[in-house]
DNA sequence: TGGCGGCGTGTAATCGATTGCATAGCTCTA
DNA sequence: TAGAGCTATGCAATCGATTACACGCCGCCA
């Protein structure tokens, strides 16, 4: 089908340098194990005869596929997308592969990641979503199939994984309290979608900083969502028709907070002038809305870098750590229009 | 380092149904090379051993991958990342993997394409950026590497490769003929990147729509841009100091519509009272911005799915076309809040 | 009844790299 | 000068699947 001729293999390499096919694979994967002349005809071989390695053959061998694998829960998130960037790049520096599979939910996740492993084609696996099951991660990472696993933007709770991730708490807290700041006093939550733990540590944020200033929350005002405009857009309507409007809302992230200045525009509410809103995550959009978005900005190109490097070391099996390593990342308040002090009633 | 025991190989299943390592891998390669009662027992004994093939293996000695590489431009373009999505579950349903590598600039970028297929790490390319030069990628397509390929998207020009795109200048017309029927004469162009095959498809549909509606097209009409929002951003400041300025315009995509807006708004200027304008892409959020943009959707979707089905049709030799496939879809524009009548003065 | 054809299965070579073990040659020391 | 120790290299087994070829068996037809 695809390779018309054969591409050159390692014996072709050997028989031009005249030597062993195992003093050219030394060569270039050990070269301090080979004598500097070997060395620069064995290079000079491989320059003549235009090879390239066959990575199946030293998969095989060697049962590594130099090959990661990102498991996303939605890379139509841009927020997805921005720290898939990030982790393409360094994977691709550090001679990386990246495999990329989607929405794994389906009957059975686990198995399905699991699969890829057994399979041989991938090492270890970058996982952006907290939303799957604890038990079943555990059966991936722990004795017989022992997946290398990193976390990267969402904690699964119990300490067991490598995980690199933002302070959400801290950062949903600051979001909440700048609202409190400007007078608010009734401030709702759009919820991410439940089951997931990024959408525990933004409540929680949000639920601290108003009992550290003493204001109530009404369940009423804990609103539905699941990261995806369309939600947030569909809320308004229930928004409306509460009885005690919030005056600010503290949204899980951009999307929801802009499908549901959209909806809300249905019904004439104008923000900043009759509701305040602060996202999460400052996509490439938010500053370029209307009302440009204050929002929480995550250093979502060290995440997507950090956790590539932190699961590429593990495989390598350099500086093994002794424990699961948890980086956490500051994430920073960014004020822009959407926000506005409480108008005097 | 991962794997702590050997997961179960071929010989174990054979072991465990009595049977020779042939016989296993017909029975679940070839199931009708076997007989009703050898294939059951080789059922049993897979589920039994709990095997999984080992990809490496059999990539080794059939000399293929069942993994595609889709060569993105930038994938933090959702516009991008929504096609990727697609492309990941067609290729999942047919039992191929996905490697993705992500702005394959640099030096060499089809050298660097080149190694993933004579490595044997991919069979097929997917390529979504019509700006590769063309004569490194008929190198790549033709007599030694022979790649499997096809272009999404963007058509690269001369007929040489399999095709899945939209019709680009169609829509473009189509666009700009609207802006037309809705009074305006002084219509402007944000361009896409420039040696970017969809900005000159684009660029020619909005100029032929002027021309047979028998209106000028002033060289600083055409704004120059890269189908970025800072780059729309940026380009409305210049916008404000021509002299005769449009009164509306088409831009290549959505984003730089957005970003156009939003420097725009510096001036005092507002979207539709003073200027109307057309996006070409339909991003999820388009019809949340305010105002909601007017643009071209594209099948995404479809596109997606059709380019991954054509590539893997391709490498399975199914129904091998004789020339090279092109497939075009429609698009179809979608009338929002962005434009509006031109205004009597 | 002999021979032919087809079906189901097994044997063993093969894909291309890596690596444990053996060895040749050299240096250094007692 | 014998032997220890070290370096550079080669030989050949190995990873786990696929597949060309061979073979045995059965049924069918002449």
């Amino acid at each position: 089908m695809s390779l018309t001729k054969k591409p050159p293999t390692i014996q072709d390499v050997a028989r031009f340098a005249s030597v062993s096919t195992a003093t050219v694979s030394r060569a270039i994967s050990n070269p301090e194990k080979v004598s500097e002349g070997t060395r620069a005809r064995v290079s000079e071989a491989v320059r003549a005869t235009g090879y390239t390695l066959n990575q199946s053959a030293r998969s095989l061998r060697q049962r590594t596929a130099r090959t990661i694998l990102v498991a996303l829960p939605d890379i139509r998130n841009s927020f997805f997308s921005l720290i898939l960037d990030a982790i393409e790049r360094e994977s691709a520096v550090r001679g990386y592969g990246v495999l990329v599979t989607n929405r794994f939910s389906g009957p059975n996740p686990a198995r399905r990641l699991q699969e890829y492993f057994l399979s041989n084609r991938a090492d270890g696996l970058l996982l952006l979503d907290g939303s799957l099951d604890i038990e079943q991660l555990r059966l991936l990472t722990s004795e017989p199939i022992s997946v290398p696993l990193v976390v990267a933007c969402e904690e699964i709770p119990g300490d067991f994984f490598h995980t690199v991730k933002t302070d959400n708490a801290a950062a949903a807290a600051q979001a909440t309290r700048h609202l409190i700041e400007l007078g608010h006093t009734r401030i709702g939550h759009i919820l991410g979608p439940i089951g997931n733990v990024l959408t525990g540590e933004r409540l929680q944020g949000y639920t601290s900083a108003m009992h550290a200033a003493r204001l109530d929350i009404a369940p009423e005002w804990l609103l539905p969502g699941d990261f995806r405009m369309e939600t947030g857009y569909d809320i308004a309507t229930h928004f409306m028709e509460l009885q005690n409007r919030p005056t600010a809302i503290f949204a899980a992230n951009d999307e929801s907070a802009i499908g549901f200045l959209s909806g809300l525009r249905q019904y004439g509410m104008e923000c900043p002038r009759d509701i305040s809103i602060v996202g999460f995550d400052d996509l490439p959009f938010a500053p370029h809305f209307l009302p440009p978005l204050t929002t929480i900005r995550q250093p979502r190109e060290a995440l997507g870098r950090l956790a590539a490097e932190a699961l590429i070391d593990i495989l390598e099996g350099t500086g093994l750590p002794r424990g699961p390593v948890h980086i956490v990342l500051n994430s920073e308040m960014i004020l822009r229009g959407s926000t506005a002090r409480l108008p005097l009633r």
